[in-house]
DNA sequence: CTTTATAACAGAATATAATTCTGTATTTTA
DNA sequence: TAAAATACAGAATTATATTCTGTTATAAAG
């Protein structure tokens, strides 16, 4: 990782199709040469994916709700997060510090649906001792974007 | 969209640099005509854009937190919000039913940093009354994917 | 310091994909 | 039922991705 490969990111960052080709023009460099480091990120797994960013008024899974999960004292914390993590509707598992507890975001059509999740799947599981949904009325902001800085510097 | 649609979809959200003619293969359709309506869904909203993922653990961004914000009586929740969105370490700005807050996903280098968000631009936000963070620990599962259902069918 | 190995790059050649275009069939609308 | 709009295939064209080769720069070894 250097500054090129620093411009490289933030290019794609902001449109992830544009074609090699217009990258190499964007900073100067053949297409090969970009290509090869493009390649590389890759492989390194500094570049982990590409996704297709759909809207989500445009299908049934308009409702967000954050849930924070009272895990049980003696939960079994990873077998539980991998269990939640392999529901759909489940986009984000974390384990937050000081509370034995986790962090789910989830998309779900309606709040029948979350209901629905929520008494049939979560609440059940053994290592769950209780939950607390947020409901998001408005979303503002929402990007999986990492903020990269201006300018590259090593980081020792 | 109809359930031609929705299968492109389902394929790019698995793997969104997979070429038109490889969509096209999988379907059984000509380039052309998945060509036209991948165009289509762009022009009409479905598909938002496209995104690199980035593994954060590579960059100075591998603190994750949820911030919840207490608003104020009086405040002005939507230019708190709009002003919040503004800063790039946070991802995500949600307006969250009955506490008369907001949930915020900041992603920072370190606690450090997270402190310096905290006291120096949103602390001293007037609208804002006061903060609990949540600092995540590990994270099982994050994703943008929008859960979408096994078969189509349309929303009346 | 010099030699040797390694990595980064450009530029050309080739392979592959995107895009455009045209004609036809199918569906919608009036 | 006629007219218009849409969806599609297939060919033609344009553009891009990828591979390959030779060169230069950079780093490692002696």
């Amino acid at each position: 990782m250097d500054h090129i490969d620093f411009k490289i990111l933030k290019i794609l960052q902001t449109k992830a199709r544009i074609p090699n080709v217009e990258v190499a023009r964007e900073i100067g460099m053949a297409p090969s040469a970009v290509l090869e480091r493009i390649k590389k990120l890759e492989a390194q797994g500094v570049i982990d994916g590409y996704e297709v960013r759909l809207n989500p008024d445009q299908f049934e899974g308009s409702l967000i709700a954050f849930l924070h999960v009272t895990l049980t004292r003696n939960a079994r914390i990873k077998e539980t997060a991998m269990a939640l993590a392999d529901m759909a509707s489940i986009q984000e598992v974390h384990y937050i510090a000081g509370e034995d507890g986790l962090m789910l975001k989830v998309r779900v059509a309606d709040t029948s649906a979350l209901e629905t999740l929520l008494t049939t799947r979560i609440n059940p599981m053994p290592s769950v001792a209780r939950t607390k949904s947020s409901i998001v009325l408005s979303t503002f902001k929402e990007t999986a974007k990492i903020p990269l800085p201006e300018t590259y510097h090593t980081t020792p």
